[in-house]
This record gives structure tokens, C-alpha cells and sequence, in this order.
DNA sequence: TTCGGTAACGATACCGGTATCAATACCGGC
DNA sequence: GCCGGTATTGATACCGGTATCGTTACCGAA
């Protein structure tokens, strides 16, 4: 993999040739106040003080204070001035939490736990709720924190970002397979509100988000059995699978139950493309006469696309596969994948405000959110063939 | 767009039933020193304090606060002491910059300016390179803050994101098409180091890495006019397009230049698939003697060869397609896409570095790194029938 | 043994910011 | 005009943390 071809270097004197007034009524009020000493110690912001903004809105720094902590008891017209002082000085200002009902958090961290592939496969069902996570922390002014975290082959943390172990966050977002023990840990060392996204831990006092995987499962299952099929093979689950696809796995097995369908086509995967390939392969080579396969997730279906192609079936002629998630890619295959969508970007949405209700009141009781999937019927899945 | 079904709410006793060594550890110590007041204050983590720290390791604050802060003049011996108590009870630690040099900077910020569609369409361009960002800010023990912005119609900032306005971090990652005023408006408001991603700003004194996009079009067209393409149609690109796109343009434009070729087919248009899939059919009705199209991004080729299967043409058959970044869903649409490979992990891996150099020596002269690109040939490109 | 130098540490001053509370201004009722 | 209450403000104490500098322990050389 070649990187950088060459750097170019382009010396120039640093300069801000940008002429408006907002800068130049900074500039004079440096010199008014004269209290601008450029001190660049560790690259640190200029050491702007209270004391500074307190001066140049002519109130005490105490006054300066309260007025910048959004407290009572400061005169409308003092605090615009103290804020606006602050403001043209560059002091960091807390904007008021804008008509919404005052939330105790300012900083919240989001913290993923999935294997970038090699080299570098962004996983999109994170990317959907990391963007519903930002958009809604953008709504109420709360600064946003993102790492994600590497695990040793036992599944554990090798290391907790800065973010924990500088304590930089007073709320936190737990997205993707942690294991229970993980999380319990982590709630150990920070003392702050925790929430859950399609992760699980029963024994552990945390809210949390999640999806209605066996609902899904069920519906995505129902739908091949009423096309007609009964021979439905499953993929992407395995013993070792997190929670959330062994939830899937269970709605595929109470389908069957339930329809009294007592073939079982089961090939245990990851939950990748290669892994989908692999399984469905094996899959339909052990059992032939398997007309329709429910993919765990929508990576497993596309490879299983693939490998039926590659096996001389069509889809959904000779085999109809159904996925899980409804990643944007779902669309874009040949033949374009039914599958089962996922409201991803709300449970980022949803797990904010989860955050900031907990935050708000520590003593309410643990709740769990199940969000709806919806099945979205596409191309790959028709009729058997006979 | 239905969302939640039902909130499940299971109240429960909040207990911690995990019993490991480590916690009961802590459980002691707190009752040992006793200075554990749980003082919940606006959700703020325990108020673990310096003193409790230096009382619990045996030392005087001061020597707690050297140790801490990586100081010299405290015994190794002492220090790891300092450390274990500051772990132990919770207090924040700046994990030691293990053996790299040590950096000025703590906490950086990820801003970009780029619309989520309706409803959210995450934009897989910039989760790649988020993901570098995010994989070397962990690599040099960096915390990560990200925000996406706002603009308004005359692409403006409407409000800047509170990690700027509350001054949370001390360097500043901007990865998208932001207007070089907004960017100036930005170096104005906050002292810190500045690198700028796929974004272009000539007249200001901010460090950059940015795309080979003249030498990857040129790439591109070459390889079509290789195959006998004499046609060429350009989609993606408008007047008002960012520069990055333009200089797409200007690839194709010299690049046909450069092989006497005078035919032009440009059609304007966004970057978008559906954008891409107007495009292409405004083009083709216009001047159907086209063979073969490059599209300024991946999402406008897929969008074209939609557009060409509805009209009856095949791909690559009666007309090629190249793309621009290789998104993951190149390699999966039908036929899968040629087009030109973008580093964008490592875009953003080289702008954590560019904004650790830059912290460390502020003085150095402003730089222009370019990334090369590399050209993917897969099935979306033949030899012109006939 | 004495001397000088240095590593290590603690006492204390200092700094930025918050909390408290007394002082003051304002205002309406009588 | 007097009185009591309330809103607003500044002086000051306090808190957590850093910087400085004097003190001590230690060690090797004379």
C-alpha cells in the first residue's frame, strides 16, 4: 500500500489577511485593556483570566462568575455585558443551554468496541449511530468524545482511552459487543452515567437501547416462510456470537417453532462478507435443498449473494436470501437485498437522551428501550422456484 | 418513519454484583484515608482530590502534583507510588507518553461540514477518515472530540459547536468543504494549532493534506482513452462545486487536452446518487455518441449506471464508468466499479501527526502534504463496442 | 572528618475560579 | 419620608492545583 508521494512545502509568513471588524474591535480591546500577554506555555489557549473579562465588563470577578455560570441573582443587562466581554476576549463561554430544561452534563463520551478491519474496513452500522449521537448532542450544546477500544483475544480492554482515565466525560455511551464484565468495570472506575447501545448486561444498573432483534428476526423468517419456503437456512451466528445476533437466532428458531417447521439449516459464521461467503457455502453444498437463507446481517447476505453466483444459483430464483440491518450498500447490490432495517441513527439519538434523563435524575429506575425494525422488501427474495 | 415500539422499564435494585479484587482494594482504601464525601455535584465524577492522593501514596501534594504532571526530580521509586494511589482512587492520570516524544497536546477536535441526507445518510467518505483520526489520536494517547457543523444557505456557520465556543481542545482537525472565510473565522476565534483535510484555504497560514485529485482524474481519463474511449463524459462537478471536485475537472479537462481530443461532454451536477443518475441521463439524451463517463465521485457512477441500465445501455458494454474514492460499495454494485482508490484512513492518520508537528513547533513553516491515489480496475470499464 | 554537589521532597506562596455574605440600591406601601 | 423586602453587587474566604525555593539525605572526593 503506497501512502504519500511527496510534501510539498510551501514557506510562507504566517499571516491573517483577513480584514473584518469583529477582528479588529478584538484587537483594540486588547489594547484597551491592555491585559493580552501572549503566553504560550504548552500550546495552551491564550491565558485569557476571569479577571480579564471581569475588568473589561467593569464588574467584579465574582459578579463575572456567577454571570458566566448561568446563576441567579445577575442583572439581564450585567450578564449580556460580562458574556459579550467574554466572548470578544476569546474566554471560553458556556452557551446557555438555549430554552431546554437545564442539563447537568457538558461532555459526553461515546466509546465503540469493534474490530477495524485490516486494512481499515469502516463498520457503517457504527458510523449511523455515531452520526444520530452527534446530531443530538449538537441539539442540547454537549461536547462530544469518541474512541473506540482494542480488546485481546480474551475479549478484554487492553488499554481504557483518555478520555476514562483522564476523567475528560461526565456521561458515557457504550456502543457495540461489550462483555458484561467490560462494562461492569468501567462503570467501577468512572462514576458517571452510563448508557448501553445494542449491548447487553442484565446484572449491571445501566439503561440501555436496544433492538428488537427476535421481532426482527421473526418478521424477516415469517416473510420467507409465507413466499413458501421451508427449508430456511441461517448465517452469521455463532456459539461465541454477542447477544444481540444470538437474539436473532432465536427469533429464526421460535419462527420455525411456531410455523412447525422442523428442518434446522444452521452454519455457524462471523459477521462479515468473507464469513457470509464461506458459510452459505458450506451451507448449501450440506443441504441442497435449502431455498431461502436468513443472513444475520447484511455484510453475511451480500457474501452469500455472492457465493450462490458463484455456485451457478440465481437470487432470488433459486435462493432467496434476506439480511438484517439495512446497511446503505443493501440498495446498491444485484440483485438489491430485502432485509430487515434497522432505525440505527435513532438509537444514537435515543441513547443522548437517555443520557441526559439519567443524568437529570440518578435515581430513577433502569430502563431498556427496544426500537421497532421494519422489513424492507426488495429483490432477493421470491417464490421457490417450484 | 415509526420509531420506538414500547419503553420497556424494569426497575431494580442498583447493586454492583461483580466482586473482583480490584474493587474491594478500592472499597478499603476510601475507609483507610476517609476522604471519600460523595458529593454529587452537577453529576461531576467523585471529588477525588490532590491531597487525598498524596495522603493516600505517603507524599506531600506537591510532590504528588511533580509526580503526576511528569516532573523531574521525583524518584522513580516515589513516583510509581504517587501514580498506583492516584489509579487506585480514581483520580485523573495523563498516562505517561510511553517512550515517544513527548506532545504539547491533550484533547484535539474533528469538525466536519458536511449535510447528513434526509433521513441521515451517513457519508462513508468521512467516517474513513474519522477512523484514522480516531485510531492515531489512541496511538499517542490523545483524547478525540467530534462535531459535525452547520451552515446556512450562504454556507455559513449558524452556530459553532460547543467544543470551540467552551474551548475543550488545543488543535483543531477541519475535514470538509469549508469556505475559507469560515475558516479564517475560526483561526480568529481560537489560538490553536489548525490542519485542514480535503479542504482548501491558499491565503491562510494552515497546514493542509489534501488529495492528489488532478493526478487521480488524469489517472482515470488516461486509462479510458487508453481503452479507446474518445467520448468522455464528466458528471459530479458544477461551478460551485469545492475545490477538490474542481481540481477533478481540471484533470479531465487536461487530461483530454493532453491526447488532442476536443470533445467535451460535461453535464453539471451535485455529488450525490441522484444527482449522478440525472446527470448521466441528461448526458446520454444530449450526446449519445458518449462511450464512456468519469464521475467525480463513486456515488454519481453508481447513480450513472442506474441511469444506463434504464435506458436500455449495458455497463461496461455500450458504456464504461469510472468512479472517484472507492467507497466500500464500489466492489459490490453490479458491474462492480473501476475507479480511483483514496487513502482516506490515512488522511486522517496524517493530520493527527501534522497536528502533533505543528503543536510541537509552531513556528515551522506552513506545508502542503498531497496523497497519492491509486487506480482500481475492476468491471465497470471496457473497450468501446465497435 | 569535612566539604561540596545533587537528587528528592515538603512548606509555602501564588493563581484561577467559586461560594458566601454583607452592603447597597431600588421600590412600593403606608 | 419611613420601613421592609428584594435584587444586585463586590469583598473576601476558600478550594484545588502549580511553581518556587529552602531543607535534608546521600555520596564521593579531599
Amino acid at each position: 500500500m503506497s501512502a504519500v508521494t511527496n510534501q510539498q512545502e510551501t514557506a510562507r509568513i504566517r499571516q491573517f489577511p483577513i480584514d473584518n471588524r469583529y477582528f479588529q474591535a478584538t484587537i483594540e480591546l486588547f489594547n484597551e485593556t491592555s491585559v493580552f500577554h501572549l503566553k504560550k506555555d504548552k500550546g495552551m489557549v491564550s491565558s485569557i483570566t476571569l479577571h480579564d473579562v471581569a475588568k473589561l465588563a467593569g464588574v467584579s470577578i465574582g459578579t463575572a462568575s456567577q454571570a458566566l455560570n448561568n446563576r441567579p441573582n445577575v442583572a439581564q443587562d450585567t450578564r449580556t455585558r460580562v458574556l459579550d466581554a467574554a466572548r470578544t476576549l476569546g474566554y471560553p463561554v458556556k452557551e446557555s443551554d438555549n430554552g431546554t430544561a437545564d442539563n447537568p452534563l457538558s461532555v459526553i463520551g461515546l466509546l465503540t468496541k469493534h474490530d477495524y478491519g485490516f486494512p481499515f474496513e469502516v463498520n457503517a452500522f457504527y458510523s449511523y449511530i455515531q452520526a444520530g449521537v452527534e446530531s443530538e448532542c449538537r441539539r442540547h450544546n454537549l461536547s462530544l468524545m469518541f474512541s473506540n477500544i482494542e480488546v485481546d483475544p480474551a475479549n478484554h480492554p487492553i488499554m481504557w482511552p483518555s478520555m476514562i482515565t483522564e476523567q475528560r466525560i461526565d456521561g458515557l455511551i457504550l456502543a457495540g459487543t461489550f462483555i458484561e464484565n467490560t462494562i461492569g468495570l468501567l462503570g467501577q472506575r468512572i462514576d458517571i452515567p452510563i448508557v448501553l447501545v445494542d449491548s447487553y448486561a442484565p446484572n449491571l444498573p445501566f439503561d440501555s437501547i436496544v433492538i428488537g432483534n427476535v421481532e426482527g428476526a421473526s418478521t424477516a423468517v415469517d416473510y420467507l416462510i409465507q413466499q413458501g419456503h421451508t427449508h430456511i437456512g441461517l448465517i452469521g451466528w455463532a456459539k461465541q456470537s454477542p447477544p444481540s445476533i444470538g437474539e436473532r437466532q432465536i427469533g429464526y428458531l421460535r419462527t420455525l417453532e411456531a410455523h412447525n417447521i422442523t428442518a434446522r439449516h444452521v452454519e455457524e459464521s462471523g459477521l462479515n462478507r468473507e464469513e457470509g461467503y464461506r458459510a452459505a457455502k458450506m451451507l448449501l453444498q450440506r443441504a441442497p435443498e435449502v431455498t431461502a437463507i436468513f443472513a444475520c446481517n447484511d455484510l453475511t447476505a451480500i457474501g452469500a449473494i455472492h457465493a450462490a453466483r458463484e455456485m451457478g444459483l440465481t437470487v432470488p430464483g433459486d435462493l432467496s436470501i434476506i439480511g438484517f440491518d439495512n446497511i446503505d450498500m443493501a440498495k446498491e447490490v444485484t440483485p438489491s437485498l430485502t432485509t430487515v432495517h434497522v432505525y440505527k441513527t435513532w438509537l444514537g439519538i435515543f441513547s443522548v437522551r437517555q443520557l441526559i434523563a439519567r443524568a437529570m435524575n440518578p435515581e430513577q429506575p433502569k430502563t431498556t428501550m427496544h426500537l421497532v425494525t421494519d422489513l424492507v422488501i426488495r429483490e432477493s427474495v421470491s417464490r421457490p422456484r417450484k
